[in-house]
DNA sequence: TTGAAAGCGCTAACAA
DNA sequence: TTGTTAGCGCTTTCAA
């Protein structure tokens, strides 16, 4: 593998030299420049990540731990991150910390060990880890849930409100037992989840009731088991809000068992605009989040941020949109 | 940010001593070892990794290059190499190159001066920018799609022979005029996919014609408006086999608009067992490829040829699963 | 405008 | 078992 050396000793240069004219410093001897640039070329030199990040003391790479890969909110809010960082020189490094709070605290570890410039998270539930990047001074951006401490900069959306405009709108459809599928106690978004869905009831003067409330993990299976738990009382929801859109399969999977149709016996919405929404039978209401917009505001924080660390923390609320589709039109009405 | 010399003179032991103790190197008095670790932890140092990457000439990172972050089938694959990658302690940054060839030799350069110890990529096409990785030494496993070079690692799956079988099970449901909706000319799944589709019509001694074929990029829009081209014919196809999920999703909004009901006036069957397939009206029918199984034996070989570069290429071909749904039966038999 | 030289933080060869 | 020391490849003063 040739190095800085190996191109200077065939330009004929210094070292010094050379690595002024990689990096396109000006006070460089244009022909001098074309010679290095010929010599690199004809090695094959490719400059040495961490020996470049050692002497600098930082890599132009920021690291993006997400809670769920497999989720197509934090895909495309990925490559929202991602078109705004290679823009601008930032290759992104993405972390899968599983909804999981110990592998969200290796990743930051490997974050610092790496040097990263900067971290965008989607924080999972309440450890505070994130105090060690603060610390080191360490840029970093919450994504899709805030942190504990307000004095950081967040890219959000106001999911209490849109859960609330959702549930109005069963509401206005006629459904009278409206049920609630979130995600996990602690996890922020699954607790505005909820807390919009009450504050929908509330607002039309509705009783809610812990019976039809279900948490489990932002999974197929978790929303499967509970909504077989909640159709299989006494009196059941004639209507559901669903946190995202892997537990509206769960939930589609167990109406489908039970030979209840989606939007006629129970109706439905669900958080996030699944390419497959539309094609259910019935179509499914939901509340799209803009996730790639998410990812290219978040970005641009971070590289706001690293470039000057004493700025002042902003909080961006993004909204949702409502929606409607079969799925949440009661059967008489149609 | 704390160094080996601060946790050095904290514990009072030379620098040496502090990396051997913190590498876990058995020729360490435990009580320093100790002393050690506690002022570590005291400082809360974390190890710079550039500089370890440096010293060491390789960092214990294993890069991802995959052609679509969106895709379920990558990201599962994606979880795979994860899991493997992250038993034996090596880091895994993924990259996405979006099917473009530009973009993934930017990303194996990246790689390459990151010193990554290994990738793992499927290759968008015939850019053989992989030859880099070759003259350089570094490991390197094709997945998905085999690189032009036969010597080198591969995980493959058998998709010609999938997709010949999925096109004899519509024959034997009684189709007339199937057609394929495939992926970009080039890209070796796709070819593979539409050579075992002709397979697949000659072992029944069918005809197969090229205005029942349709290419696009491997999304929705494109076999969206391929579907549409192949139902405006004089002769329209009754059944189409699909070359992926999200493809699925545009042949199936396709019809939807035509008023055409999938399983019954067109027989369908689509490549990858997406969690929504079972949700639409009727099931999909779909052939399940290992996803998560390759990125494992992917990771697994890898490793193998980081250990020993001059072991011999291996490449394995996985088998995929075909799963009848009611979109591949006719209704006559129904 | 260029070169010489120091040094980023770590590990490993060598010496004690 | 421990310490001393060289050096990985690069960038950046400082001096010329």
């Amino acid at each position: 593998m040739p190095t800085i050396s190996d191109v200077a000793a065939r330009a004929g240069v210094s070292t010094a030299t050379v690595s002024r004219a990689l990096n396109g410093k000006a006070t460089v001897d244009p022909d001098l420049a074309a010679r290095v640039r010929t010599a690199a070329t004809e090695l094959g030199y490719q400059p040495n990540g961490p020996a470049r990040a050692l002497r600098r003391q930082e890599a132009a790479v920021v690291a993006l731990i997400i809670s769920d890969v497999e989720n197509p909110f934090f895909t495309a809010l990925a490559r929202g991150v991602e078109d705004v960082a290679h823009e601008v020189g930032y290759s992104v490094v993405l972390c899968n910390s599983d909804e999981n709070a110990d592998k969200e605290n290796r990743y930051i570890d490997i974050a610092i060990q790496e040097r990263v410039a900067g971290v965008i998270l989607s924080p999972s539930g309440t450890a505070t880890s994130v105090a060690k990047l603060a610390n080191r001074g360490t840029a970093y951006v919450a994504v899709d849930r805030p942190l504990p401490e307000q004095d950081s900069d967040a890219v959000l959306v106001d999911t209490r409100q849109a859960a609330k405009q959702a549930t109005a709108h069963l509401i206005a459809q006629g459904y009278e037992r409206i049920g609630c599928i979130t995600g996990p106690a602690g996890v922020r978004t699954a607790d505005d989840r909820l807390a919009g869905y009450r504050d929908g009831l509330k607002a039309a003067k509705r009783r809610s009731t812990t019976r039809l409330v279900r948490r489990s993990e932002y999974k197929a299976a978790g929303a499967h088991r509970a909504a077989l738990e909640l159709l299989s009382q006494a009196e059941p929801p004639d209507a559901l809000l669903i946190a995202n859109s892997a537990m509206a399969v769960g939930v589609l999977q167990a109406l489908q068992e039970r030979g209840i149709r989606a939007g006629r016996e129970v109706g439905l919405v669900a958080f996030d605009d699944a390419p497959w929404a539309e094609l259910v039978d019935p179509p499914l209401s939901v509340v799209a989040q803009p996730a790639y917009e998410i990812g290219t505001v978040a970005a641009r924080l971070l590289l706001a941020r690293i470039a000057d660390n004493s700025r002042p923390p902003t909080t961006t609320t993004l909204g949702a949109r409502l929606i409607e589709r079969a799925s949440s039109v009661q059967l008489d009405r149609r």
